[in-house]
DNA sequence: TATTACTTTATAACTATTCTAAACTAGTGT
DNA sequence: ACACTAGTTTAGAATAGTTATAAAGTAATA
């Protein structure tokens, strides 16, 4: 099966129309081998760069948005201007180097298990992401 | 000592004029029982509620930005389009509650010790901060 | 009191994001 | 193949949070 007729499978799993704007885009979202952290406007810049087919802005904030919305993307919690999102929808933490303002995944194995051991009446918890940033030692 | 006397102190202590303004909204901020979790507006309000003696919205992103500098705030990262902050400048980790989008705040003794077993050449955790999303259990 | 550096302010500028409504397109039935 | 409908894309306007500007005001210091 070629990648575009994954990502059409894809798209229409979650009951999305697979027009060309929305494969390009989930191109550059899926078809690669690491996961990938971007902005919006990383996104357009990639998108629009080379290709003549210019996509919008607003097809791109809607897609990534639905994208989330199916669970496809996670969108990212950093002290930032601008939204982040995660091709990585796992379980999974980060390292943010305060020096570069990059991201780096790393996972439950790379960390004890945690506990939280103060309970919340009435609520259940859906998920536990640690941030761990990280700066040059020197 | 008064209240007021105190936070001239802390003001003076990071080198800045106490001022009127930075008087009123170290006020709001930091003379208060438990911890405080804001966004601009949210102090704004708070301010300019009841006094006639409004303080701009340019003072309120300025001193902020140099309490946060000067380590007497924290930013807090969470999935949103406003920024938070925190008066809770000791490390300590969020609930996020889904439901109403509230934050509360729980410490290194209502979670079980974290190690993080991968570690990045070169570079030195500078905090390790837990994010636990909770949400109604029905 | 005079001087200087810092601070506040209104307002303009900027940037990320959302909205709008018209044009376009994919899927479906005939 | 054609027409219909619902879903999609688009440019551009609108909105909202935040930062920059430059003039007026104020605190510290001598």
């Amino acid at each position: 099966m070629t990648i575009e007729q994954n990502l059409v499978k894809k798209l229409r799993s979650s009951n999305l129309r697979p027009t060309k704007q929305r494969i390009e885009i989930c191109k550059v979202l899926f078809d690669r081998e690491r996961t990938f952290h971007f902005t919006i406007s990383d996104l357009a810049k990639i998108l629009n760069l080379n290709s003549k087919n210019k996509i919008s802005l607003a097809t791109i904030y809607n897609t990534v948005e639905i994208l989330k919305s199916k669970g496809h993307l996670k969108e990212i919690s950093i002290n930032s201007d601008k939204t982040f999102f995660d091709t990585n929808i796992s379980n999974h933490h980060h390292f943010f180097n305060e020096n570069t303002n990059e991201l780096t995944d790393f996972y439950d194995e790379d960390i004890s298990r945690i506990k939280i051991k103060k309970n919340i009446p009435g609520k259940k918890v859906k998920s536990i992401e640690v941030l761990v940033k990280i700066a040059n030692s020197n």
